[in-house]
RNA sequence: CGGGGCGUAGCGCAGCCUGGUAGCGCGCCUGCCUUGGGCGCAGGAGGCCCCCGGUUCGAAUCCGGGCGCCCCGACCA
């Protein structure tokens, strides 16, 4: 129940995410440090991104998989820079059935070495390539720092991996995975994001390329929402996985993986809300729409009710998602705030005056207060919410892109630069070098986020050391 | 791992300094009344006061030790 008002997001914006995400009901906190419940609300929102997503998967081929939680401890040491970037976050299992093991199990960080253990069985000849798989589950980083959603110990995720005879095809398809995180964050999640590319220092560990979906919150920060891995032939050599090619020649596979993570739950809520509370994209909405029903006198009620009762199954038969609030003991007033801190896109107010006039009253949860409530004829009720629906998806994503642009700037001088990421991003030339990277890291806190895909304007010279450099790239701090 | 905060009813907190009947607000339950922007009244239920040890006639309170969680930095999706 919401009892309390939120801090505003301008008086602590950290401290809103926190206390929304406990209020709304998406989540909790574990008995376990850094471990997160998911709660019914919360999941609701995360069955409709796996949907959202699945969907687009199995368009292009993929198919769902289950892989084990435990990985010998030894698979994770066959990859160099696998080992390197893993090690420190590994939750390890030394006993099982009150036995000490004769080799420790590591619960997953992630699955590319299992997986290119039991592909190394599986892929003898070309004929067996591509291999397209995904699995939707959850992995342990043991990371230092949480925070509900953005960084929890254990994480819900999908991630997926192919391998692939050539390496256009691998290179084909990492891109294709990004384009597709893209195109769910843009038109269902109405998060505009930059897709790029992550400089050597924030690459996945064991990949040659990794490419990100990079989000701006709304204070400004950058938040990585999906990425996705050319991983070479590192893992293929490291795991054994070969094919024999139509000239009769062994040949080491080219792989990818990609992933995508409960984090963008806590991106639409950085994005999206406001000082009311949460706001969500109606396309991924656990509730498109809320009816409210207003009543005083025992006629009035199964009146109102029954009207409503006939809308709410209106509704749900042009397949919108919506739910009638028929609790006792709450006031209207009370429920309107309610399911606005939820975020529920659109809500109807349905009291006698309005069955009188056979009508509704429409609140738009992107336009706040009275002026943003309009009277609608109950006759055709569900094409009208339909076409509000389209309009508040889109408007959030609108809103979300202006935000953006408002908070992103050209920085040719290091001190434009250093100006910028105070308030959010900063786009410069960057010459690629490590120690130029670095050095903006620990002078202004902001990182190297993406080289964007889309460039313009040709080569410049670089923000920090000015010498050419042949690209732009994207400078913020970052959750 | 460094810095800070906190652990007392479901939640938020007071009480601790100065030891002596465990409290307040919200929520919850019952009834009445209300309901178009977070209603009101009355009654009621609910406690290993984080854990272990010490001091004391007596510990939520004092002393010692431990554990846990949250926030801010370093590491990361």
């Amino acid at each position: 129940m919401a009892e309390e008002k939120l801090p505003t997001r301008s008086q602590d914006f950290s401290e809103w995410y926190n206390q929304l995400v406990l209020k709304a009901q998406l989540a909790d906190y574990a008995p376990v440090r850094g471990c997160m419940i998911v709660r019914p609300y919360g999941w609701a929102l995360w069955e409709n991104i796996q949907q959202a997503l699945d969907r687009r998967f199995k368009a292009t081929g993929h198919q769902n998989v289950a892989f084990p939680l435990l990985i010998p401890r030894s698979f994770i040491d066959k990859e160099q820079h696998h080992v390197e970037g893993f090690s420190p976050e590994l939750a390890v299992v030394t006993v099982g059935g009150g036995e000490e093991l004769a080799e420790p199990l590591v619960i997953r960080p992630t699955s590319e070495t299992i997986i290119g253990h039991m592909w190394s069985k599986w892929i003898q000849s070309y004929r067996d390539l591509p291999v397209l798989m995904n699995q939707w589950n959850s992995v342990v980083r043991w990371e230092l720092r949480t925070k509900l959603f953005l960084r929890t110990l254990e994480f819900y995720w999908q991630e997926g991996h192919t391998a692939h005879a050539t390496r256009e095809e691998a290179e084909a398809e990492t891109r294709q995975m990004l384009d597709i995180y893209t195109d769910f964050a843009v038109n269902d999640a109405a998060i505009p994001v930059i897709p790029g590319k992550k400089s050597d220092a924030e690459k996945f560990a064991g990949a040659d390329v990794t490419y990100s979906i990079e989000a701006m919150m709304g204070d400004g920060k950058a938040l990585q929402s999906g990425t996705s891995h050319f991983l070479g032939q590192n893992f293929a050599q490291a795991f054994e996985v070969r094919y024999l090619d139509q000239k009769g020649e062994l040949q080491h596979c080219w792989t990818t993986s990609w992933g995508l993570s409960t984090r963008v739950i806590g991106a639409i809520i950085m994005v999206h809300g406001d000082d009311q509370g949460l706001v969500l994209p109606p396309k991924l909405a656990p509730y498109q729409v809320v009816i409210v029903p207003i009543y005083k006198a025992d006629e009035e009620k199964s009146l109102v009710l029954d009207t409503a009762r006939k809308l709410k199954a209106e509704l749900a038969k042009a397949n919108i998602r919506v739910t009638l609030d028929e609790r006792e003991g709450s006031s209207p007033g009370w429920k309107f705030n309610d399911w606005e801190m939820r975020g529920v896109p659109l809500r109807i107010e349905l009291g006698p005056k309005d069955v009188a006039k056979q009508a509704a009253v429409l609140a738009r949860r992107d336009r706040p207060g009275r002026e943003g409530k309009i009277s609608a004829s109950l006759a055709d009720l569900p094409v009208t919410v339909e076409r509000l629906l389209a309009e508040i998806q889109q408007a959030l994503h609108d809103k979300a892109l202006a935000f953006r642009k408002a908070n992103t700037h050209d920085a040719k001088m290091y001190d434009e630069l250093k100006t910028a990421v105070e308030t959010g991003f900063a786009f410069s030339y960057w010459c690629g070098s490590a120690e130029c990277e670095a050095k903006i890291k620990e002078e202004t806190r902001a990182t190297m986020r993406c080289i964007p895909l889309e460039q313009s304007g040709g080569p410049g010279v670089c923000v920090y050391c000015g010498k050419p450099a042949a690209e732009r790239a994207i400078f913020a701090r970052a959750y």
